[in-house]
DNA sequence: GTCTTTCTGCAATGACCGTTCCAGTATATT
DNA sequence: AATATACTGGAACGGTCATTGCAGAAAGAC
C-alpha cells in the first residue's frame, strides 16, 4: 500500500525514554528527542503525532519493560517467600549503579508526578496506579516473608493485617523516597532501600 | 545616597515562592513572576540578580518559613511526647486542605528533587539537608512518644536504638512520599500521613 | 508500470524564553 | 541645591520552543 517505516517504533520509544528520564517531559526539548531516536521531526510526528504522544508511548514502555518485570514475581501466586528482599536487592543494585538510568535520574513517572506534567489527568491516573501496585506488592511480599497467609488468606479485620498494611505503606514509602532522593543524595536512597530490606 | 526601592523584598519573595511552589523551577516563566510579585523586570534583576537567584532566596525563604517552623517543636529539648503526633496533624491538615498551596502543590523542595534544578549542586544539597532534618526530628519525635531516652540518650548499638532509626526513617518516607503523591493522589498523600501517624 | 499511500528531509512558523541595555526617576548625603 | 547612587519602566536582544507545510522518495496493490 505504501512506503514502509525505516526505524523501529519501540527502539525510538526506548532512546526516547531515556531523554524524558533525564530531563523530565517538559524539559526534554524535540530536537533533542531527534538526535537521541535519529528520526527527523516529520517522523516523530508522523508516528506519535506530538511531544505528548511520544511521552505517553515512553511511560506505557517504561511501565511495561522497566517497571513491570521486576515486581512480576510479588504479583504471582504463590509469592515466594524471598521475592521481596530479591526485588529489593535489585533495586539497590539498580539504584546503587550510578551509571543505570535508575541510579542516576530515580524514577520517570515519580519525577513526573512533581513536575507540572504530573497535573495532566491521564499522567496522574498512570502514576497513582503505579504506586499502588508497588504498595499491593510490597504487602503480599511482605505477607509471604513473613509467612502469612500462605494461601493468601488474612482477614482484613486481624491485627496482623493491620500491621501487614502499615508495613506495605511503608515499604513502599521507602521505595519512593529513595527514587525521589537518588537525584539529591544517592547515598539517603541506598539507606531507604536498606531500611525498607529490614522492615521484612 | 539613592533612591529607596518601592517594594518590600520579603513580599515579593512570598509572591515569587508561590509560583516556583506550582510550576517549578523551569516552568515558571519571568513574565508570571512579575505578575505575581507585582514587579517589573528590571526591579527582579537589580533585587535579585536573576531567575536563579530570586529562586534561592525562595527556597531559604520556604525553609524558614514554612518547614522550621512547623518542624521546631521536634527539635527543641527535651521534645514532647505529643509533638509527632501534632506535626502529623498538622501535616494531614495542611495536605487535605485543597486550597492550600502544600495541598494543591505538594513541598517545593521535593518536587524540585526530581527535577532538573535538583541536579545543580547548591539545591541538591539543600533538599538532602531537609530531609535529613525531617529524618532526625521523626527519630527524636518518635523517641519521645514512646517514652524512650527521656533525657535523650540511647546507645547506638541497643536493639531499641535500631528500631527506632528504623522507624524514623520509615516515617520520614512516608512523608516524603505524601508529599509525593499530593498532586496526583490526594487521597493516597493522606493515607500516608495517616500511616507515618500509626507508626508512633 | 502506474497509482496510492505513507514516510522522510528541510524550512518556516509564531510564540515565548531569560537577560541586558538605556533613559529616566527618586532619594540620602554633602 | 548639587551630586552621587540605586531603583524603575520599557524596549530590544539572540535564542529556543513545539508544531506545521510542502516537496520528494519509497514501496505495496493493481
Amino acid at each position: 500500500m505504501a512506503r514502509t517505516r525505516e526505524f523501529a517504533t519501540d527502539e525510538a520509544v526506548v532512546a526516547a525514554r531515556s531523554v524524558f528520564w533525564e530531563h523530565g517531559y517538559e524539559q526534554a526539548s524535540v530536537p533533542e528527542l531527534e538526535r537521541a531516536t535519529g528520526l527527523g521531526r516529520s517522523s516523530i510526528y508522523q508516528a506519535f503525532g506530538s511531544k505528548r504522544g511520544l511521552f505517553d508511548a515512553c511511560v506505557e514502555s517504561y511501565l511495561a519493560e522497566v517497571i513491570r518485570p521486576r515486581l512480576r514475581p510479588l504479583e504471582q501466586d504463590p509469592v515466594d517467600a524471598g521475592a521481596l528482599a530479591e526485588y529489593l536487592d535489585g533495586l539497590r543494585g539498580a539504584l546503587g549503579d550510578a551509571g543505570s538510568a535508575p541510579g542516576r535520574h530515580g524514577c520517570l513517572l515519580m519525577n513526573a508526578a512533581g513536575a507540572p506534567i504530573g497535573r495532566e489527568d491521564a499522567i496522574a491516573e498512570r502514576v497513582a496506579a503505579y504506586r499502588e501496585e508497588l504498595r499491593a506488592a510490597m504487602r503480599r511480599g511482605l505477607a509471604a516473608a513473613r509467612g502469612l497467609g500462605g494461601s493468601g488468606r488474612l482477614g482484613d479485620g486481624e491485627p496482623d493485617a493491620r500491621l501487614l498494611d502499615r508495613d506495605a505503606e511503608a515499604c513502599a514509602s521507602l521505595v519512593t523516597s529513595a527514587f525521589a532522593l537518588t537525584r539529591v543524595d544517592h547515598a539517603a536512597a541506598l539507606r531507604c532501600v536498606d531500611a525498607a530490606r529490614a522492615m521484612i
